[in-house]
DNA sequence: TAGATTGTTAATCGATTAACAATC
DNA sequence: TAGATTGTTAATCGATTAACAATC
């Protein structure tokens, strides 16, 4: 397989949204097939399963660098190293979530930080009732001792699923702090005019809508 | 207020997947306003307020009808009100669970449903410790049961919250039920060729991916 | 070498923005 | 009426697809 892909690799300035919003969808696909131990796919294959075309997978994975190899195709292994590298999987990001309620509790008990090399740390509540208590291993810290925390601790994630009305004073709490992302699950977006934190707001109801307009619109429109 | 906005009503055939996807941003933030009392907004103020152009905003609005009023702006209630109806939220759409592990706790316990004017109808599990337990109010009801239970309550909306493993055959056997959606949060995608199933596959992780991209990037790229 | 498949450019398609006439 | 703001068309921009020469 071709080694100076390295070549285009620096450039990575000006990728375009809408191919970074598919790298997590490359990536999960990849590690199904490696899973499989299907070691070497072509564009056309990957094509076929993923349901997109041939020419925008290695449109794609171009703007990272030249992957594969004229006449055979990707090294599944290398591939998904590659975008592993590319998403920040091999940085070992350290998360904390701030609000163990439900939400908190349903993401400290899966694993989707562990399965993308992000590692959870701790995880935080006001109410008195939950700070002590266990959940997934982790024993629930006050949001009293945050700042001390995260002084002794550096966090790159805050993972929010707060209430609502405190997201605006926590974000700019955790800004503050040095967290380099929030990734926030309170249906109030996240504004920080000036700080280069990065956020990313969630909002999964607006999914369950796009559903909703979808059946809404087969089963016969207006009536 | 206008009120022949009907006319051009009727044409839902071709509107465009990025218009629709942003409609539920329209729906929190109308809302929102609605809660503060605001009773009447131009494209150019709520253009601010989103961060996107007022063009679009317009544009994206007269896909479904001419809701607003030249020199006036938009009627918020009746806006509201118009998009509620568009993304089916007076349809009053029955939904259960399957699945009822971490994220089906939560996802029964959060308003995310209600908000949307979606009845949350019942939760399912397959396993014996879980079934007959109670969660925010319902019974958890064993999977063995659900063709008689669907039978007699149509369901319109199952949520998918189970192992992978599971994700294929059971989303063909809901599909035989005549549910008409599935919101599937399992981290394997649904194909159902030749169903008329509506699919709403949910990856969380690639969200959280995404944030670490940027995290990555902004921190100093290849190392 | 011949065959296969990439990397990459050019063509097409769709989505966003700008502009302004229509109109409340 | 005059001012404001929509609805809508035209212009721009970006993203996707097609095509093919480069190359393994």
């Amino acid at each position: 397989m071709k080694t100076d892909g390295s070549r285009r690799e620096g450039n990575r300035d000006e990728v375009s949204p809408a191919v970074i919003k598919r790298l997590p969808r490359y990536f999960r696909y990849l590690r199904e097939l490696l899973r499989n131990d299907i070691l070497r796919i072509s564009s056309g294959e990957l094509s076929k399963l993923m349901h997109v075309t041939a020419s925008q997978i290695r449109q794609d994975l171009n703007c990272f660098g030249g992957f594969g190899q004229q006449g055979y195709g990707y090294n599944v292994k290398y591939l998904y190293g590659k975008i592993s590298e590319i998403l920040g999987v091999t940085q070992n990001y350290s998360a904390v979530i701030i609000g163990s309620g439900n939400l908190g509790r349903a993401l400290a008990s899966s694993p989707i930080f562990e399965k993308r090399g992000v590692k959870l740390a701790a995880l935080f509540d006001v109410d008195p009732d939950v700070i002590g208590t266990e959940i997934s291993g982790y024993t629930v810290l006050s949001m009293d001792t945050l700042e001390k925390y995260t002084s002794e601790n550096p966090v790159d994630i805050a993972v929010l699923t707060t209430p609502k009305e405190v997201v605006r004073e926590t974000a700019e709490r955790l800004s503050a702090l040095g967290v380099k992302g929030i990734w926030n699950f309170a249906s109030r977006e996240i504004e920080l005019p000036g700080s280069d934190v990065i956020i990313e707001n969630v909002h999964m109801g607006d999914s369950l809508m796009t559903l909703c307009y979808e059946i809404n619109r087969k089963n016969g429109e207006n009536r």
